[in-house]
DNA sequence: ATATATTTGCGTATAAAATACACATAATGA
DNA sequence: TCATTATGTGTATTTTATACGCAAATATAT
C-alpha cells in the first residue's frame, strides 16, 4: 500500500444576524487555486493542534474575528474536492453578531467581506455545497434550541427577537403565540425600562435569564415556533 | 510551517438489533497498539477512495459484512487520540439485522464479534466516547425518523415493531396510543395473514409500505413516541 | 371439556398544546 | 386633534398527546 498522502483542512461556516438580515463571512483568496475568488475561510490543520483549535486559528488569521464556540458540522472528503491533491476538510459553524467584530483579511486572503445569504458570490472549491448544508443545520438547530442570547443586544425589546425569528426561520410567525410560548419557558426577564423608536407605542426591555437560557439549551427543548 | 503530518481514518459504529437485543460489532485488533484489545471496526483512508468507500470497505475487510449505507456520525480530532502519533478519524454509523451477516475476521482483525451494549468489553483509543456519541445519536434519531424497516422481518407482527422502539428507546410505551401512532401515519399494510407464536392471540401480519416509509424519512417527521 | 394464562386488538374520555384571530394602548408626526 | 404606527394582550377552537380497561383468540394445564 502505498502511503496516505491526505491533507486535512478546516472550514470556519460564520454567520451573521443583524436587524432581519443573514449573512456570511468569506473571503477572499490570495494564492491558487481560485486566487481571486471568495471562499469559506479555513485551512490545514498544524500537527499538533485540535481541530477546535485549527478552525479557530485559521478563522482568526484569515479574518481577524476570534470566535470561541464553533459547532462541527460535518467531514467533505470527496477525493476531487481540490484541484491541488486530496483534502479533506471538516467544516464548523457559527452564528455571531456582525457588528461585534472588526474584520480585516490577513495570510492567505486578500479581503474579508459579510455577504448578505441572499446575494451570494460565486464559491470556490465546494464550499457552496457546504455552506448549503450549514443553513439547513441552522435552520433545524433554531427549533430545538433557544438562539438569540448571542445575537441580540443586552437589553431588547420583544420585536427584536421575534425579527430573529422570523428572519431565521424565513417565514412569519404569529405574534401572539410566539410571545405566549416564550414567556412561558421563563427565558426572559422584564425590564423597567421602555424603548421608543419612532412612532408606536414605546416597547418594554427584556433581557436573557442566563441561567434558565443556557440550562434550556443543554436541555435541548423542542421549540415549536 | 512544518510538513502537515496527519492521518486519516476512518471508523464504524455498526449496531446490532435483534429480538429486544442491542449490541456492537467489534473486532479484536491484531496488531500494536492495543493488540488484543477490542475496538470499533476502521482504518486509514486510501489517497483516492471517498469516505463513505473507505469506511465500508474497512468493515468488509475487518468483520466481513458489507453494508451500503452508513451516515456520517463525527470527526474526532484529539491530537493524542492515538499513541502511533496524530490520527484523526471521521466515524460513521449504521444499523443492521445482526443475524442477516455472516462475519469473520481477517486483515487487522483477529476475531469480530457482536456484543450486548450493555456488557461491552474495555475498548481501544478512544472509542468508548465514539459508541457512546453514538448511541446518543441512535436515540435522538428513532424520534424524528422512522426507522424498523430494515431491522423486522418482511412480514411481522405489530408487536415486533413495538418491542422495536422500546429496546431502542430503553422505556415501556403504551401500546395502544403506539399503534395509533403508527397507523395514522399509513406506513404499515396490512396483510391477509396471521402468525401464532406460542401461546395467546393470534396477531395480524404487517408490512411496510415501502414508498410511504421513505417518503416519511425524507420528509423527516417529527415522532413523539 | 373446561378453566386458566397469555397475547392481541381496539375505543373513549381527558388533558395539554398549537393555532387562529381582533382590538385597545401609547407613542409620533402631520 | 387626527391619522399613523408599533406594541401589548385574551379567548375560543382545533389538534395532538395521554391515560386507561376489557373483550377476543389462542395455547396449556387440569
Amino acid at each position: 500500500m502505498n502511503k496516505q498522502s491526505i491533507k486535512l483542512s478546516v472550514d470556519a461556516v460564520v454567520f451573521g444576524y443583524e436587524e432581519g438580515n443573514i449573512s456570511v463571512l468569506l473571503i477572499k483568496r490570495k494564492y491558487a487555486p481560485y486566487k481571486g475568488k471568495w471562499a469559506i475561510p479555513g485551512g490545514f490543520v498544524l500537527n499538533n493542534e485540535s481541530l477546535e483549535e485549527a478552525v479557530e486559528r485559521e478563522l482568526h488569521e484569515e479574518t481577524g474575528i476570534k470566535i470561541s464556540y464553533l459547532e462541527q458540522l460535518y467531514t467533505f472528503g470527496n477525493p476531487s474536492r481540490d484541484p491541488r491533491g486530496r483534502v479533506v476538510s471538516i467544516a464548523y459553524f457559527g452564528l455571531v453578531r456582525p457588528n461585534a467584530f472588526q474584520i480585516f483579511a490577513s495570510t492567505d486572503a486578500e479581503q474579508a467581506q459579510w455577504f448578505d445569504i441572499k446575494e451570494l458570490p460565486e464559491l470556490s472549491f465546494d464550499h457552496r455545497e457546504i455552506l448549503d448544508i450549514a443553513i439547513k443545520r441552522l435552520q433545524g438547530k433554531i427549533t430545538y434550541e433557544p438562539i438569540g442570547f448571542e445575537l441580540l443586544d443586552k437589553k431588547f425589546p420583544f420585536s427584536d427577537l421575534e425579527k430573529l425569528y422570523t428572519t431565521l426561520l424565513g417565514r412569519d410567525i404569529d405574534r401572539r403565540n410566539f410571545r405566549k410560548k416564550i414567556v412561558g419557558l421563563n427565558v426572559l426577564d422584564e425590564l423597567d425600562e421602555k424603548i421608543s423608536k419612532g412612532s408606536g407605542r414605546p416597547a418594554i426591555l427584556f433581557k436573557f435569564n442566563q441561567k434558565r437560557y443556557f440550562q434550556l439549551k443543554k436541555e435541548g427543548i423542542i421549540f415549536e415556533i
